[in-house]
DNA sequence: ATACTTGCAAATGATTTGCCAGTGT
DNA sequence: ACACTGGCAAATCATTTGCAAGTAT
């Protein structure tokens, strides 16, 4: 699964564009799917499946299996990206504006944001050395954050 | 568990080395570490816990569980390096000389070194830009080799 | 009405942990 | 002898899959 017929590329500006993604692509607006997505808008930063399932709110949840399957499926269409950080579940963000990457820190799990420049230069360096052509975006590079280098001194 | 006290530090040119290294940490030598530490010199490239718990021949086996005990007791007394693809099994090689990172395809798994010279220069870019100290030489770069690349267009 | 979806249970894959019997030293 | 290890079973964690019942359209 690498593009979706007709998917919708590019950003979502909010829950509105978002339904109106969802039925471009044929999909139905069930509540599991509006409370996937509220949670994704909701959400401060990359959040877990387990995270999005819960919703905004704590007492609507919807099923991890079937948060599994939507998250997919809105990654399928465009609107979600799925990210990997070396440790623990993966994490989900929505996709508006720019795309970039992420370090985290091994130690305490803290994460930033890399910025679309940076990217772009560790992506120069490892396709000219290897040919490869690196998804910064999905996988986060590990590491260790000052303080928990400091830390380890 | 950072640094293992009086661990040997460097690196291992054979069994011989590797056994003097646990007797060095008064670590007791068992056939399970033979075991592990045979299929490590044996082993073409990183390999899975699993494909060490086997061993050189296929006969002899170690348990599992073990083998993962031992590993990470090989990795705290510095004979083992301990390697994150992003998909699947983690892998284990042994620390002879130089260090380098890898890049691994996502699509089919396949996998090379990087080289010392390119995880400098990856670490220095994300240092500069976040103040992570990147461990490339645990966590391999994820990306699509020249081969899915063509596939996938 | 009829696919598309959900929710629940159960299966997976990778590792870890508890425990007691076995064995290097 | 005795503490360190090994082996086996069972527990975790993150995620997936099978299916029957539910519901957008």
């Amino acid at each position: 699964m690498t593009a979706a017929p007709g998917a919708a590329g590019a950003a979502v500006d909010g829950m509105p564009a978002a339904i109106a993604a969802l039925r471009a692509n044929g999909l139905r607006v069930s509540s599991a799917r509006r409370i996937v997505l509220e949670a994704l808008f909701a959400a401060a930063g990359p959040a877990t499946a387990e995270e999005l399932a819960a919703g905004p709110g704590l007492i609507p949840r919807s099923d991890l299996a079937s948060t599994y399957r939507n998250l997919e499926t809105l990654e399928a269409i465009g609107l979600v990206r799925h990210l990997h950080f070396g440790q623990g579940a993966g994490r989900y963000v929505l996709r508006r504006g720019e795309e970039s990457g992420y370090v985290s820190c091994r130690h305490c799990g803290a994460y930033e944001p890399m910025g679309a420049a940076t990217v772009a230069a560790l992506s120069d360096t490892v396709r000219d050395s290897t040919g490869y052509d690196a998804a910064f975006a999905s996988f986060s590079v590990i590491g260790l954050c000052a303080a928990c280098r400091a830390d380890d001194a």
